[in-house]
RNA sequence: GCGAGCGUAGCUCAGUCUGGUAGAGCGCCACCUUGCCAAGGUGGCUGUCGUGGGUUCGAAUCCCAUCGCUCGCUCCA
């Protein structure tokens, strides 16, 4: 098999992280740190262009979502209301001798591994371990006393902010649904076992969208239909190019944002054929999502999730509404107009659907029905009066998983010519240019010319404003090409003779551009560098 | 957290079995040379041998503990 190679790429792409200074463990000097991460100069720079690059995408040039930017600790009941002060505290218990882990709530369902006919514990040989608490999330205390009361979380995911905060920033923002709200930032999970270089880590950053949406059945309401996903398949590969029509319902959201997040990958870098589209099958869903379509990179250890685009219903905000007691719902005039048209039949279908949905949500967290009953009712009429609990498509992806998927893509190894023509390996980070830690490169051709030092440091100078330069003038042109080639960095500029004017007027004012794929060089002239390199990271 | 493997210079690794007080290549820095893809010359820096403890006259080497990394169970942004 090729799995030694696989293993050796990826260890040959650590290393590199290391050299270069992309990414190495925190608190080396101490022995490390497990689960945890520093980015260096260069990686500090690429995680930043992929942040800023999603949040143009995601914010800047769409009018229908806003930006937030919360806090990490926030009020523990949001947690409960999540639901991960629950799941995310399962008692385990291991087997001391098959090496089996059981959810101890689960021990009776269980099969021994070694003995199936029996649960764990009940075969002679088993050796059971106490049980022990698995808390996956950070605790902390919010004030200097340590007592339960003041007992806080840091945030497993930074979507529980958005919810908590949608009907203020709805307001601020003077939208209306369907929109969205986005947020970068970092989370926190007490990993099992970090595992995959960054991949796993116990603190990562997230990037996460939540779009908020009409219920279908206000949509049918308002426009008498809902389209359907299969509407949005006949115009593929268009879809996110398509204008989002108000006949839209979760269905073809979800579609529609799954497409969109392909073409931000895409736009960075990692082409269709280095990703997987998984879309869970129904049993793998959790009991309140729709659907869920996992976005895979193929990495040297295995296809893993980049990001997952959930439909998650109404389900989110329901539960911080009910925790909260505070209403989160949206008043929609549309609907209440359209509502008044229709007949008594539609109107008793549309009520009645919606009512069976907020009933089954109801029952299923755990209300009692002569409870859950009314307060559908409730639900229903006020829908019929044109408020809903939006639903939500949320595309969440992970910053950190992104930049090690980036650097796993573009790392390449190719044949280039040493000085006397022989062919040597050379390593080179393929980066889209957009997303590139160093954009440009700018070199003398000699460091013991004052003049093209001198020429060379106008041109940095010129070009810093703009976009990340490197200086370098330390040893000889290919050991600097190679140099940069390691880094990533698309452009080089180098200085010579011919910028300075000795080789004639007509290549004064020029200077070589390297192009890094490719290594072409080309003779450009000084005004035009900044208007040309501009254009290609942009 | 459990099981297995690993940890020596910035990187890749030798030395560990058979204790005798640490090496190679690459890189890095300075100077000289240098006209476009890891060039040449000269000189230079680097290690608490992951950490702590033990055995020993003496530990990178043997023992114990601990931390970290990799793989499996687990998990999924």
């Amino acid at each position: 098999m090729a799995e030694p190679k696989t293993n050796d790429r990826m260890d040959k792409i650590v290393s590199l992280c290391k050299r270069r200074g992309f990414i190495f463990q925190s608190s080396e000097i101490y022995g490390g740190i497990n689960g945890f991460w520093d980015y260096g100069p260069l990686g500090a720079e690429l995680k930043r262009n992929v942040k800023d690059y999603w949040w143009r995408a995601m914010t800047r040039e769409r009018e229908d979502i806003a930006g937030l930017d919360a806090t990490i600790v926030m009020h523990p009941r949001i947690w409960e209301a999540s639901g991960h002060t629950s799941t995310f505290s399962d008692p385990m218990v291991d087997c001391k001798t098959c090496q089996g882990r059981f959810r101890a709530d689960q021990l009776a369902e269980s099969q021994c591994p070694r003995k199936p006919s029996k649960k764990p514990g009940d075969h002679a040989e088993c050796q059971l371990t106490e049980a022990r608490k698995f808390n996956l999330m950070f605790k902390t205390y919010v004030g200097p006393v340590e007592d339960a009361e003041n007992t806080a979380y840091l945030r497993p995911e930074t979507a529980q902010a958005i919810f908590a905060q949608f009907k203020t920033v709805l307001e601020v923002s003077r939208q209306k649904v369907p929109f969205g709200i986005a947020q970068i930032g970092k989370a926190f999970r007490n990993e099992i076992n970090p595992r995959n270089f960054t991949f796993r880590s116990r603190e990562f950053e997230q990037m996460e969208l939540e779009f908020f949406i009409r219920p279908d059945e206000a949509i049918e309401a308002i426009c008498g239909r809902v389209a359907t996903a299969a509407e949005l398949a006949d115009r593929q590969p268009a879809t996110a190019d398509l204008p989002p029509s108000p006949t839209w319902g979760w269905e073809a959201w979800h579609k529609y944002w799954v497409e969109a997040r392909l073409r931000f990958y895409e736009a960075i870098g990692l082409p269709r054929a280095t990703l997987e589209e998984y879309w869970q099958k129904p049993e793998e869903l959790a009991h309140y999502a729709k659907a869920c379509v996992d976005i895979l990179f193929r990495f040297p250890f295995g296809a893993q999730e980049l990001e997952g685009i959930a439909a998650r219903g109404d389900f989110d905000l329901s539960q911080h509404q009910r925790f909260s007691g505070k209403s989160l719902t949206v008043f929609d005039d549309e609907l209440k107009a359209a509502w008044a048209k229709l007949d008594q039949a539609k109107r008793a279908e549309l009520s009645g659907r919606y009512f069976e949905a907020r009933r089954r949500y109801l029952v299923q967290m755990g209300e009692p029905v002569e409870r859950a009953e009314p307060q559908a009712r409730k639900d229903a009429d006020n829908f019929a009066q044109g408020s809903y609990v939006p639903h939500v498509i949320e595309p969440s992806a992970g910053v950190d998983r992104l930049v090690l998927a980036l650097i796993c893509n573009a790392y390449s190894e190719d044949q280039a010519p040493d000085e006397k023509g022989k062919m040597e390996t050379r390593v080179v980070l393929r980066f889209h240019p957009r997303i590139a830690p160093i954009k440009v490169a700018v070199l003398p051709l000699l460091k013991n010319r004052p003049e093209l030092v001198a020429k060379a440091r106008e041109i940095h100078a010129l070009l810093r404003p703009h976009m990340t330069v490197f200086y370098d003038e330390a040893g000889a042109i290919g050991r600097r090409y190679r140099r940069q080639d390691e880094a990533g960095t698309p452009f080089g500029v180098t200085v010579d003779f011919e910028t300075l004017g000795e080789k004639g007027p007509e290549l004064q004012g020029t200077v070589t551009l390297r192009e890094r794929d490719s290594m072409k060089q080309e003779r450009v002239k000084i005004e035009e560098l900044l208007p040309r390199l501009a254009e290609r990271i942009r």
